[in-house]
DNA sequence: CGGGGTAGGTTTTTT
DNA sequence: ACCTACCCCG
């Protein structure tokens, strides 16, 4: 078999991952080197120069949109498309097995999925159980710590809480919400990863079975896995198989999330015989970009090392721009977008990355005046709108009577007299039966369980949905869409809100009817990234069209028109942009406020700078606010200290009018350095011995350990100790 | 029961 | 500033 097309194109560090023995190997791949088209590659050198089958191949990734690209570029890259081949998120191949072998994990056949917004819904119902105080137990913080324990791989009955009343109480609720879920037949997407590795230890004959199958794993984004998912991808790989890991633990941004990053240091230790990788030669950003990133994250501790290098040119200095406030912000970056695309240009060559969504409000407003077009990413996705989840209830309810969550979902929506007294009877009914929602509420009306007017609105309701049912028959996903958004009363319910919002429902709702007619013919989003094993059997339309959405609640619609997109600097990882910009480098915004402390979490806001920084392929440009309009009041940040961190000659100031003498980005607020010692604020300006003349920009610490950081007019920005450095005051 | 007004809390995000 | 979640009254 002519092999030659799987090696073309490729560096010589590229190849020797692409046709390294088979065995366990880790890819340092740092930003713009290829990693996608390594493991793509390594995918096919796999099948066709080593005769491994497809059917003996894993891939895995985090996200739909890299599962869908890696499996597209593998398809493309070999004669014969792979449909044995699993390829998917680590979440969407645990769901695939959980359907699978439902029973080896002790599921219902019929269990659902639920997002996160399902989960924190079922949590308030746990806390009101518990007659808990919302206030002093908020949902949010008990999902968090529920889902924290699963990502460890601990059930509730593990959680060592000691005295601490925080952790016992956290420990109850947990205890609650595994039983309310196990009774309801439905799986949180934490519960997907815990209960696919439990279903493997449990199971030895299963898990042999997944070993002798699965002879090659390739994982992408390894610095990002937490540590079930880590835990999962060792016992499957048992001794035998080979894994090959690809990361790079200097874009690792999702530490909140609950990756490890040590996970990618540990990988060789846990993997007999790794071998390990570097590609370092990037061949997306100029030279002077480059050298701005490797400045940055040297400052960095606790890395595996790692350099970037280009073969082509310094290009352009970065350009940074110290804005009056927000709106100035926003209006020099549309500015030079507009010159940019006056240049001849396209719009969609830029993106305009910030570290939080609220700063896309000015953005948004200045590209609008400038008549640029841009589309936002992020917010809420389609399948996680409000109304998109009432009609997915109904549709839910239509296959499913005894589907708690969504009967509790829209059983008054639209409003239809059913109150929360009327509701908790019939919870307490289905409580003390041990049946469903429905079924209760159904007994009830039938026995007297239910009285009066209760009885009478809950008959009502039962039979809507059964009237509802008929209407719409069993076959047709598109009847069953369009009978739930329209007799249901939901489109009149919308159609009733006042001004854009209601309009832009309602549009959701026939997008939603649309959705399933495409779905229907063929079978998936046009974005569906699993494969066809075929050794599995296929649920109802339905069922597939629910466990897709829950999945993949995502961007399925594909976009049109070249637009500017803006984003998140989370976001952004992955992509590349000929033009970046990265706005609001202000202390307090970028890093954020919330990071200030614990230093593993300055170094995570480090990482995403290089992130955005490594975006640019041919122009940066990095900018800030002096004044910025937050949460109702102004506030005054200093520049950011990743500013500071920038090598000198990799970056100019861009100025507008340039009158104004001051010093770089502009003089900081005051604020105390360290209580114990009032002579040094921020913004103060002193004299070293060695480093002449600066200002101090940041601090560190108390006492013994404080440290400050001084911008000096020579040697740039430093960080030195209080105790060491004898800094004398100027003014 | 349901609509409207007010108080609190606001990184990042996938699945 | 803005969104949400809750409280009170019709």
């Amino acid at each position: 078999m002519d092999i030659t097309h799987i090696l073309d194109g490729l560096n010589e560090r590229q190849r020797e991952a692409v046709t390294a023995p088979v065995g366990n190997l880790l890819v340092v791949a740092g930003a713009g080197s290829g990693k996608t088209r390594v493991l793509v590659h390594r995918i096919a050198w796999l099948i066709e120069a080593e005769g491994a089958s497809p059917h003996s191949v894993l891939a895995v990734t985090f996200t739909n949109k890299a599962a869908a690209e890696m499996r597209s570029r593998t398809e493309a890259l070999l004669d014969a498309p792979p449909r044995a081949m699993w390829v998917g998120t680590f979440h969407g191949i645990a769901h695939r097995l959980l359907r699978m072998h439902w029973q080896d994990a002790g599921l219902p056949q019929n269990f659902q999925i639920i997002d996160s917004d399902d989960q924190q819904r079922l949590v308030r119902r746990v806390l009101r159980s518990l007659d808990l105080d919302e206030q002093r137990w908020p949902p949010r913080q008990a999902c968090g710590f529920i889902n924290k324990q699963k990502d460890e791989g601990r059930r509730a009955r593990e959680v060592v809480t000691g005295e601490d009343h925080y952790l016992v109480t956290q420990k109850k609720i947990y205890e609650s919400y595994e039983e309310v879920c196990r009774a309801g037949g439905v799986v949180d997407f934490a519960e997907l990863l815990l209960r696919c590795h439990e279903m493997w230890l449990e199971r030895p004959d299963v898990l042999e079975h997944y070993r002798n199958r699965f002879a090659h794993v390739l994982i992408d984004e390894f610095q990002d896995t937490n540590t079930i998912q880590y835990a999962s991808v060792r016992v499957l790989a048992g001794d035998r198989s080979s894994v090959m890991a690809v990361g790079d633990d200097d874009q690792s941004i999702y530490g909140w999330r609950g990756a490890k990053i040590e996970n990618i240091h540990r990988f060789s230790q846990d993997f007999r015989d790794t071998g390990i990788i570097r590609l370092e030669q990037n061949y997306r950003s100029t030279g002077t970009i480059l050298k701005a990133a490797n400045g940055l994250i040297d400052n960095n501790t606790d890395r595996l090392g790692k350099e970037l290098w280009t073969a082509s040119g310094d290009g352009d200095p970065i350009l940074v721009h110290d804005a009056y406030n927000e709106v100035e912000e926003a209006r020099f970056v549309a500015d030079r977008s507009h010159e940019w695309i006056d240049g001849g240009n396209g719009a969609d060559e830029i993106a305009v990355l910030y570290r939080s969504n609220a700063q896309s409000r000015p953005l948004e407003e200045a590209f609008l005046r400038a008549d640029i077009p841009y589309r936002i990413y992020g917010g809420l996705r389609f399948f996680e709108r409000a109304e998109i989840k009432n009609a997915l209830a109904y549709m839910r309810m239509m296959n499913q009577r005894h589907a708690d969550v969504a009967f509790e979902r829209i059983v008054n929506l639209p409003p239809r007299g059913i109150g929360p007294k009327s509701v908790d009877a019939v919870r307490v009914l289905a409580r003390e039966r041990g049946v469903s929602l429905w079924q209760a509420a159904k007994e009830g009306i039938a026995d007297g369980g239910l009285r009066g007017r209760t009885a009478s609105v809950f008959a009502a309701f039962l039979a809507l949905i059964d009237d509802m049912a008929a209407e719409a028959g069993t076959h047709s996903l598109r009847e069953i869409a369009r009978v739930c958004v329209e007799t249901s009363g939901l489109v009149d319910y919308h159609k009733k809100e006042p001004g854009e919002r209601g309009l832009a429902r309602k549009e959701n709702l026939e997008e939603l009817v649309a959705a399933c007619r495409r779905f229907e013919t063929e079978r998936t989003f046009p974005l569906d990234p699993r494969g066809d094993g075929g050794d599995e059997e296929a649920g109802s339309v339905l069922d597939d069209f629910l466990d897709q959405a829950a999945l993949e609640s995502g961007e399925y619609q594909a976009e049109a028109g070249a637009a500017v997109q803006m984003m998140t600097l989370h976001s952004a990882k992955g992509l590349e942009f000929p033009l970046v910009f990265i706005t609001g480098l202000e202390e307090g915004l970028f890093p954020s406020k919330n990071s200030d402390g614990e230093p593993g979490r300055m170094e995570e806001e480090r990482r995403l700078a290089y992130v955005g920084i490594t975006r640019a392929m041919r122009q940066l440009y990095l900018t800030r606010a002096e004044t910025r309009w937050m949460y109702g009041t102004d506030s005054y940040n200093p520049a950011s200290r990743f500013l500071f961190e920038l090598p000198d000659d990799t970056w100019q100031e861009v100025r507008l009018g340039g009158a104004v003498k001051r010093a770089r980005f502009g003089a900081p607020t005051p604020r105390a350095v360290d209580a114990e010692d009032g002579a040094l604020r921020i913004g103060q300006r002193v004299h070293h011995g060695k480093f002449g003349e600066g200002i101090v920009m940041q601090s560190e610490g108390h006492g013994e350990r404080a440290r400050v950081q001084v911008n000096f007019a020579e040697a740039g920005a430093k960080w030195l100790m209080l105790g060491f450095a004898n800094l004398e005051t100027l003014d």
